[in-house]
RNA sequence: GGUACCGUGGCCGAGUGGCUAGGCAGCGGUCUGCAAAACCGCGUACAGCGGUUCGAAUCCGCUCGGUACCUCCA
């Protein structure tokens, strides 16, 4: 399967062959989450579009260092709190220190992660592990004369830098509009410009997230951890960077200002962004009270929910849109999405009955050509999962002998569905659970159910019943087969 | 207001000039002691109007509707 890839770099606005720039070397960069709550179902879309990406590229062959960071620091709220950020604000708020809620945030979000199958990242850097190279980045980027200091605060000035190079050539913003559009507005703070941002904040007395720099007390901008530890960890230039298409303006934006002003050059090959998630056709934000935590979804405990709804749900349903479509959850949606995954995981279980022939009425390179295509096509996974479904057909006619397949395309076939199933693609069988327990219970339940069918086999209808209606009501489905049952836990 | 993007069958969601995905729901059938499940089969939809073309969901224009970003956000 070596269909090249081709993303969509959002700097062309076209689709690219992606090339790496020091094969079999990628370099691949996510913003990760701010550790100020709990992770919500707007973290999952990033986290998953990249983690595919990720798989997908390893699949093929690549060496891929996947770094996602963790913001911890100097989020500005607004400029409005000048030197507030958001974590020392609810520090205070809940009378704790900030590491301590950057530890309890970071930590649910891992959890959350790990629940989604999102393999870790090679490195998960902390930006409050990376002050010392946010300074020296600040240090480089005055010395090339496109920041200025205020008060002990370092701005970056976006109309000097404007007029040498393209401030706004990610997102596609006139740069000078604004300008003249925010002048006016402003005088009341440091900045000489409403559009120039922190690299520096100095801190103000009450604040309790500081660090020492030349320039004052104080914490880094926002942008800044981004260029720092990208450039730490992959070099420059490095080959992608992802994120939410919301960052896209200003975050990104000034990241790439940023590298120029300090390096002389564009840090990032390709730029990739996901789209939001929008609920009920409305975007998810907290003050619509459709904001739901991934928690929340889990244990179906949000107003909004039906049901529970369990982690692979979600995953399946994420990679069912293509990442830079905008996706809609509403209950109806996702019970589709639970419904067609149970259907692929039966399906795959269904691979281990299939009897081989001495021939094959069916050709199983088809389903990694097309599969692996559709992925190579900017992760193209709803075209992907629709070439599994066929095969999920394709498999059920084989279980029931209405197509042959011989030993070694069985094997082919099993070895290639499971890849793109659980390799690529990231899914669990959460059937299928893999501790002793599980394990001992699945041994019981056959055991249980071979009873019932010895039960059946002498006409003892009021045994077999009862041992299924028992079953049923501790939440076992029972299916009776023509070749013996099949059970799941509910 | 500026800048992008989108509008596909009951729902979700691919498809970017002819070959008309896929899932869920629905309908029909098979299987079955009963039940459930499962399995098989079935759907010619592309906001509206106009244009280009032999031919458009797909290109162009207009209209209507929606979303996102422009402030922290994934």
């Amino acid at each position: 399967m070596s269909t090249k890839l081709q993303i969509y770099n959002t700097l062309t606005r076209k689709k690219e062959e992606f090339e790496p720039y020091n094969a079999p070397h990628v370099g691949l960069y996510v913003c990760g989450p701010t550790v100020y709550g709990d992770p919500h179902l707007g973290h999952a879309r990033p986290a998953i579009t990249f983690d595919l990406l990720f798989r997908y590229l390893t699949h093929q062959g690549y060496k891929v260092r996947y770094v996602r960071n963790v913001t911890d620091v100097g989020h500005l709220e607004n400029d409005a709190d000048a030197g507030d950020d958001k974590i020392a604000k609810k520090a205070r708020l809940e009378q704790l220190e900030p590491m301590e809620v950057v530890q309890y945030y970071t930590l649910r979000y891992q959890d959350a992660m790990k629940e989604l199958n999102v393999l870790p990242p090679s490195i998960e850097p902390r930006a409050s592990g990376h002050i010392i190279e946010q300074i020296e980045m600040v240090k480089q980027i005055l010395d090339n004369g496109f920041a200025y200091q205020s008060n002990g605060s370092i701005y970056f000035d976006v109309e000097k830098y404007n007029a040498k190079h393209n401030y706004g050539k990610l997102s596609g913003r006139n740069i000078e509009e604004m300008i003249s559009n925010t002048r006016t507005l402003d005088g009341q703070n440091e900045k000489r410009n409403g559009v120039d941002f922190a690299l520096w904040k100095k801190a103000s007395p009450e604040h309790i997230m500081r660090w020492p720099s030349p320039w004052s007390d104080g914490f880094p901008g926002w942008h800044l951890e981004c260029s720092a530890m990208s450039t730490k960890y992959l070099g420059q230039p490095f080959d992608i960077h992802g994120g939410g298409m919301d960052l896209m303006f200003p975050h990104h934006e000034c990241e790439i200002a940023q590298s120029v002003a300090a390096h002389g050059h564009e840090a990032v090959r390709y730029w990739m962004h996901n789209n939001m998630i929008t609920i009920n056709g409305q975007k998810m934000g907290k003050s619509l009270g459709n904001f739901i935590t991934l928690e929340e979804l889990f244990s179906g405990s949000h107003k909004l929910l039906e049901q529970v709804y369990s982690p692979m749900t979600i995953r399946f349903f994420i990679l069912q849109a293509q990442y830079r479509s905008t996706l809609d959850f509403s209950n109806e949606a996702l019970q589709a999405a639970e419904k067609g995954l149970q259907r692929l995981m039966a399906a795959n279980r269904m691979l281990d009955r299939i009897k081989p022939s001495d021939s094959s009425t069916v050709d199983v390179a088809d389903l990694p050509s097309r599969a692996f295509a559709a992925l190579s096509d900017d992760l193209n996974s709803p075209i992907a999962i629709a070439v599994l479904f066929d095969w999920v057909r394709n498999i059920n006619s084989l279980a029931e002998g209405k197509e042959k397949i011989t030993q070694s395309d069985l094997e082919t076939l099993t070895k290639e569905f499971r890849a793109i199933v659980f390799d690529v693609l990231g899914i669990v069988d959460e059937q299928s659970g893999g501790s002793k327990q599980a394990e001992l219970t699945g041994k019981l339940i056959d055991m249980l159910l071979t009873m019932r069918l010895e039960a059946k086999a002498r006409k003892d209808f009021e045994t077999s019943d009862r041992i299924r209606n028992q079953l049923t009501e501790m939440g076992v489905t029972v299916r009776d087969r023509k070749d013996g049952f099949d059970w799941e836990i509910a």
